[in-house]
DNA sequence: AATCAATGTAACAGTTTTGTAAAATGACGC
DNA sequence: GCGTCATTTTACAAAACTGTTACATTGATT
């Protein structure tokens, strides 16, 4: 039970996974307030003030869409970072695109440290928004809130799925990954993808970052898989 | 499908739980197998060599107290570690108390933070830690999750087959495999592999370490193999 | 030194894996 | 609906890897 930290409401109906954010979220320091639905959430939302809000797609009565539009709606909570959790095969793409309002979205499951790292990346955002969330190794650096990335200074433009390509290799520089890991990874399991498409992706991904710079930053690893290693 | 890594059996019934724990796992590295009730446990022991098992107490249909009585039963498992997943309020002291051979367990909400401690902890104390993911021998080292070798500090490439092959020798520096032995490990035995094979590739990998240094450090033992050795 | 068996190695052919362009698909805004 | 864009699949080319062979070299033994 931490004192201070940033207050964080959660909002999930399914018990064991709010336990298991709640705890997680509490042993990082964070003060955590629980709901099981749209309607307890408002409620907390109206006596506290929270810094920011994790929020279950699917909810028993009102939708999380229709919980975040009623946050975004309201005058006093609508600066508040919502992030929504969404479950696999509820099409990311369109929760990207519906006009939620939501500042970030994560599809479940999710791995709790990339969890952590949104919810500070939403707390940055809030106060003062200065703060950068930059993944970097070598030359290349990327910007997570400005969806920006930087080799040898030149700015490189990726398309989304490249983007997050690129930010899984970056998240562990070296390591190297299976094309079902990948798969896993950036296309969330999205059954029926050929892994033939990450290599695709990878050609791509490589020639971007190439046509900046010259040393191959993305190393194959014949037979296993690939990884972010200027391995020379 | 990960790679490397060590193999981790979950045995757990609810499913969103069951997911969260292997993504979790998988994003560390590891290599998750995932089973919903005991008898699918005890299966995928029975096929698998599984490192370390977390098993959830309460399953449907054998308890898992009582699929862990089993796995400690059987000789070829019983010294895999099993962490013991309870949740809060199955009273946890006579888990203690009781004879259940887990080696540890660990209560329900748990922090995956710590959740990843033991099973690291498990890993280790089995035998001497095989969850080591560099192996060296003099200035020689070979990182098992960058798929990265290097001599004297010169990065050295080499095939999957050359790295495996290695990688045995660097198991147990200064033993000397024979050629059979050799094939077991590295070729696992696929029939049909030529004796002499093997020397063709043990001259590969020569030429490639050597290249990169001037001191040989494979030694060939006329009349019985060859071993990691910088003998002369 | 001559012999013979064991080992080293280059070269080849066959296979597998990866790179990549281009066509097919699908989503979205107009 | 239609064009545009991003993604996925497909198909083929290129590259890397493998196992075998043949021949060269080595080392031990006589």
């Amino acid at each position: 039970m931490s004192i201070d930290g940033p207050k964080v409401l959660i909002v999930e109906d399914e018990p064991s996974q709010l336990e298991l954010l709640s705890y997680n979220l509490d042993v990082e320091g964070y003060n955590v307030f629980k709901a099981e639905t749209g309607e307890q959430g408002l409620l907390i939302l109206e006596e506290t003030e929270i810094d920011i809000i994790l929020l279950d797609w699917m909810l028993p009565q009102a939708s999380g869409l229709e919980v975040c539009r009623q946050i975004k709606r309201n005058k006093a909570t609508k600066s508040i970072p919502v992030i929504m959790l969404t479950a696999r095969g509820e099409e990311e793409d369109k929760v990207r695109g519906l006009d939620t309002g939501a500042d970030d979205y994560i599809v479940k499951p999710y791995s709790i440290k990339e969890l952590l790292a949104r919810v500070r990346a939403g707390l940055r955002s809030r106060d003062g928004g200065k703060g950068v969330d930059v993944l970097s190794y070598e030359n290349l650096s990327m910007d997570l809130t400005r969806h920006g990335v930087t080799v040898e200074d030149h700015n490189v433009h990726l398309g989304p799925l490249e983007f997050k390509l690129l930010r899984v290799l970056l998240e562990a520089p070296g390591r190297v990954f299976s094309r079902d890991q990948l798969l896993e990874r950036v296309w969330a399991n999205s059954l029926e993808v050929e892994t033939r498409t990450v290599d695709v992706h990878i050609g791509r991904l490589r020639k971007q970052l190439n046509a900046a710079c010259n040393d191959d930053y993305i190393r194959t690893v014949r037979g296993f898989g690939y990884s972010l290693d200027k391995f020379a």
